[in-house]
DNA sequence: CAATAACCGAGACGGTACGTCAGGTCTTTGA
DNA sequence: TCAAAGACCTGACGTACCGTCTCGGTTATTG
């Protein structure tokens, strides 16, 4: 589901007043304003569309449900938001990407993310969804990272590269949403000094 | 709130009526079941008190609501299922206590859990409590395991071990609550033999 | 409060959905079903709402609590069942007016107003409402049905015409809602030969 | 029901604690208070209960329920209230005992009384208690004044007084329960002159 | 005098209905 | 045809009251 369907895919004549593209926008920014504020299980339809001066059906129209109009929303801003170091060496790229990451994970759309995770188990399409966007884009970046460092010699031959992605976002998401520590600069340093690099780095 | 309140505190001459300390299980009960079922977004505090039968008051007199209804139970549930093992070798322990944490948050126990997180950013007061028996329970066994680790030798003397005990906990939880990839014996042995043990075991 | 409220009574532009006023007969409807089979008492807002198949707010949008709906219920059926008769002769009037209601009042909507009568003492808005409808409508009948009979020649001249109109209620009402004696056509001829007639027609 | 029940009817040995007599009328006096301020409706048995500083269980082994509480406390008070006056003339004995019937009603009680004949038409027990002591009752007392006055010669011989006394609760009723006008001396007056009086009395 | 049984206040118990609120749909007027 | 507004049905919420039951403790009568 996630984004604003548009009439139907096919190419319809357009009849008329054609749907006002700034309401999507408006839309999912009051929902993340809302999330932010009272969180997800608190959020309602109603708070959403009163904030944005917009009326349920408005809402309707675009998204299926509450929870997709969240997703939406959440996976907009996160795809949005990750960046693709690229800075010479695997600790560095490692170090930026992480930091960065971690730095917005730490704001409003991180709340709202943990949000979503409660409701994984019992939603598979939007288990699917937020896989697909939060996930396996993080997961791609770092892949290509490790790749750019093999190609520069950086990794061992055996490196467990798939160990190693998991590992970087599991240390993250861990302490962002179940221990509540900080994603401060020196837990990120610690876990690619003492974790990430002897994981894959070559021997030296 | 965590756990059913019981009158004052203080020694009062025990006036009126007792609670019924059967009732607080077979409440606990009725919400697993429940919980197991439908989720627990669509548990609803009419089906707990019907399936135990029990009226809805009955439920609030115990528990504030249905968050600390949920995370009673589930606390309750952990606190009882937190292997000791003693293997008599770090790598022993540290795969046994990690393979039954890995099983039993596979069960029920585990999507009430995840349901938990969701709620965390929210609410101050589960968080705390959510913290002090899901993750510091299970912290210090890891704690407990690696002090005993220490004493027959087996640790670098400068081993990390917070940052250890962390990566056991991220490395189940990421895969449990967020990838849904399996939590089975092959994954705990990767994460034991090629991060944990790699982290804190002596040189040889 | 006794009559449904649409919004406010100033000139609003009429914004979003109207009221649908076929939902108000329908739940006036359903209420006098559900008193008439279970009673007063017994009527629940559930079970109005579920027979006439609508939601609980929609009649809480209208009548403002179960006490508002039945009064409303009756006293639009009251005002539908006055008769305003005209047979030439104060005896013949008050014979077919009081016959008339007493046949009415014997019905469900009697049982109701009786409902209603005890929450009087302490619902003053309920009691001025019920007073308005109920009592000042018939009374206002009788009223004109004396004043015609004056026009006649009928009436002596001091008769005391409000005392007639008490007394022909109160006999009623007395015999509807104390003591349960049959309000049958004896019993109002009886009324209007021996106690009405006498009370306020010419010497002769 | 009606009346608390003391142990069964038969001669039981009396074992045990003998009920105290005096709860009996802590807890109609509770509850003619709770009545006249709150109304029937809204009087609950905890209320009474906590007014008498009682246990419910207390009210329920003497009456079986809010209902037969009330009806047990206004006969209670009426049968006491009930004067038999003697005045030596049958327009004397009308106008005293109308007149004081007249202010007992207007106090607490004849609010109660009115909260219990919304309930008439749903509980025939009720009904039926009801009836046998507040009408019967009074109209007994009405057949007595009038004997009285047939034997002194006041009554015309085929005086219908059955009608006569039925009028006469019928005027009070009406007022203190419907329309709400006060039960007051002209009001007496006026029905006993007007209207009891040119009914049964003898002609000359 | 001890045992016994019913009393007492207090309050928990299983239920039922309350009046409110939210989700998602439908129906108006106006642009 | 779309937008805003808000009525609509459904169903869960948390509370209040009903009438019953269960405590600790008291008070008469019985043995």
């Amino acid at each position: 589901m996630a984004t604003p369907v548009y009439s139907g895919g096919a190419r319809a004549p357009q009849r008329g007043r054609p749907r006002d593209a700034s309401r999507d926008d408006a839309l999912r920014q009051a929902a993340l304003e809302v999330m932010a504020e009272v969180g997800y299980r608190a959020l309602t339809m109603d708070a959403v569309a009163s904030r944005a001066r917009a009326g349920k059906a408005t809402i309707y129209r675009r998204w299926e449900s509450k929870l997709d109009l969240v997703i939406d929303t959440c996976t907009q801003l996160a795809s949005q938001n990750l960046p693709e170091p690229d800075t010479g060496s695997l600790a560095g790229d490692l170090r930026e990407f992480l930091s960065s990451l971690a730095a917005f994970l730490s704001g409003p759309v991180g709340k709202a993310a943990q949000a979503l995770v409660g409701e994984l188990p019992h939603e598979p399409e939007l288990a699917t969804a937020f896989r697909e966007t939060f996930l396996i884009a993080q997961r791609d970046v770092l892949r290509r990272i490790l790749e750019r460092a093999d190609h520069r010699g950086e990794l061992r031959p055996e490196a467990p590269r798939g160990l190693a992605v998991e590992l970087a976002g599991a240390a993250l998401i861990y302490r962002l949403m179940l221990t509540g520590d900080p994603l401060d600069v020196a837990f990120v340093e610690r876990v690619v000094d003492q974790v990430l690099l002897p994981l894959v780095a070559g021997g030296q």
